[in-house]
DNA sequence: CTCTAATCGAGACGGTACGTCGCGTCTTACG
DNA sequence: CGTAAGACGCGACGTACCGTCTCGATTAGAG
């Protein structure tokens, strides 16, 4: 079973793959293979790797991008890629990795407060276009899955924030209404909504959908 | 370029394809392609392929799935497949297309209201397993697509109600909600929640979310 | 094994094909399967297939030649052709047996006279056009096998004929001389040579040839 | 139009193919397609290619054997095949090219004289097994062609031997008057007839048929 | 002049081979 | 060691033709 490898199965773990490799072989992952090492020409090959991939996302879908495209893009050789990532998912969780780890843990450094989100907000629009070639590229659904992994995980030690819905859907609703008000914001020109009003946004939405006490209502 | 033809790409057109019908060995699809045959057996294979693919969307992802697969379920030959599907997508696109159609259609015969919601949910519990297959089986982020592109679609000629964000914004929060309800509704034990406790949720969620004018609050 | 049943090859029987066919079975050759119909729709079908066949062998090669493309020029149904014939190459056969026969008969009525020659020549003449195409058209390899094959059948009862060759190889030998230059002469623009010259160039390549004592010769 | 591609119709190019290579995935046919690969892989790839196809020529009709069949025997992947050689076709070319090419050498290199004959029978003899794959094996057809093709173009420069035929026919007639000899004689049991004895044959043949002037004869 | 049976048109189908594509491995040689 | 270069195994893809198989709709030609 090869194939594609999707990103959004059920199969869709986060990083490393079980490794199945025999070190006695040589030419092979030298570590954690994330670019742990040192050596200048590694580190050139992975930069450029990790920048062909952003690149060929903000033209096409992820799964439409080819390896050898992203290492010709690259300039780097097809098998170095390999030595490098395991995937063209490994590279685009290496790509990401970091910077939804960090996303996180700027939006969970405070809670779901407004705070929190102006943080985030901030910190996404530092880095405009790897998020946008991130959630509005080719990765979209992808980042989503990873995103919605890591916010389960998280919100499973913050289980006790109040919510009128079932615990599991409240974290997906708060996720997903974030991620898509993101991706929505980074579709816009620049500039056509401060970080300060889309973190509002977020905060009345996140707040009023999944926080907020049922209002009494007299039906409809 | 051909590759992987995924299912939430920015080339992902909803359904049609060109056709580009040429000769006469039946060896290319039958003009609607849609099961416009009354031939016994050109409705034996499509129900066949159908059922196959739903079958093993409830096994593995999407994606996952080889077309000599789907025809080895379907006790179809791989050039059949061919002859009524262009695509492994295509024969999705066909599974689910007259059901999301139905779906929305429901969902805004009714408007935002509550009852439009319930008949939503009702309409999916009756068709639960071909639903749980679609939404949270390997095609889910397809689907979504799928969905997401006929309510904006929609969404462009109701454009006239109430919300305080952005209209687009709007249609996408909304929809969002909506989807992803369904699919963790789906996901738990049949009958853990009734169809009006979930239609309860969404109309809850979407009202206090997207509708609801903004709540005058203290801060936080 | 199907594929593309050469004419060449070992696997060459001349006509008849083992049959293989269950005659319960009510649409299926009917008899012989050789137009012993005279049922006039079968005759307009097997004169159009037949015509068919010369026409597209002016214009291609035999094996390029498709059994549906056969049926389209001849304005029949693709099973129709199946009706009559088994197969691509039986229908070539059903085309040109009888003319081989009746070729082979003319020939050896004589003998390897020039009268004989004559004959033939004129015989060909006569039906110029259906012989260029099966000759010089896309079958070529094919009528040549069968030629070799009856000549050397023949050959066989005739075989008290001078020659200083091995017998076997003179038959090989005189047959592929004929068969060489009545193509030549097919090629030519009609008129060139007369029958006469033709016969003439035949009875004197194969007397001396294959047939005269060796000469006494100094070297060369 | 696909299909056969056989081997002696009109469309009988002799080798090369438009070559039409683009990407970087070795996955086009190396520059001169003809083992310039110095790698041990491509030589060893390439010998297994070319001897299967001889061995499977003694069993069957060339185009009876299949690419896929050709690979399992060499135990070379189905893919490789097509990275080293567009067709069968072309494998074949390649396999007897330059075979004919040295024999055609050998051939014209001493005229149409004893001596020459002697050498192209003594070059066949050393290789008398793979000749006679070529030969009587299922490509007789083809190398037929293949040679008369080359012994036209090579006779257009050497227009000025006498013979009592029209220049084109006699070339068709010593061109095959040869082959057949080949042919046959590599049919009969090793040691049967010395290279000698069929090089007279040859020349005889030839000189008789096409060369010497006419006899005066009384008529038949 | 029907009525019955053969023939045909239409086209889906199973089957085999094709030639292509992308992945990930591996070998060789270089710096 | 890390790379470039690139052949290779692998396995899915989508196409092309073959010959078979319902089905009707005709259309003989015999009663």
């Amino acid at each position: 079973m090869k194939q594609e490898k999707t990103e959004h199965g059920s199969s869709a773990q986060p990083v490393v793959k079980p490794a199945h490799i025999s070190d006695t072989d040589s030419h092979r992952l030298p570590e954690v293979r994330a670019s742990r090492g040192t050596d200048p020409r590694q580190v050139r090959s992975a930069a450029a790797l990790r920048q062909a991939l952003l690149d060929l996302l903000t033209e096409k879908a992820f799964d439409q991008i080819t390896v050898r495209e992203i290492c010709a893009r690259a300039g780097v050789h097809n098998a170095t890629f390999f030595r490098h990532h395991a995937d063209k998912e490994a590279l685009l969780n290496h790509v990401a990795q970091d910077e939804i780890d960090r996303l996180v843990a700027i939006s969970f450094a405070h809670g779901y407060s407004h705070k929190g989100f102006l943080a985030l907000c901030d910190y996404v629009a530092a880095r405009r276009i790897l998020w946008r070639a991130l959630l509005t590229g080719g990765a979209g659904g992808a980042m989503r899955e990873e995103l919605m992994q890591l916010s389960m995980a998280l919100a499973a030690e913050y289980s006790d924030y109040p919510t009128w819905l079932p615990q599991e859907l409240s974290v997906i609703c708060s996720t997903t209404l974030i991620v898509e008000t993101l991706s929505w914001w980074l579709k816009q020109d620049e500039g056509e909504y401060s970080s300060e009003a889309v973190a509002d946004i977020m905060h009345e939405l996140v707040e009023s959908a999944v926080i907020a006490p049922r209002r009494p209502r007299a039906g409809d």
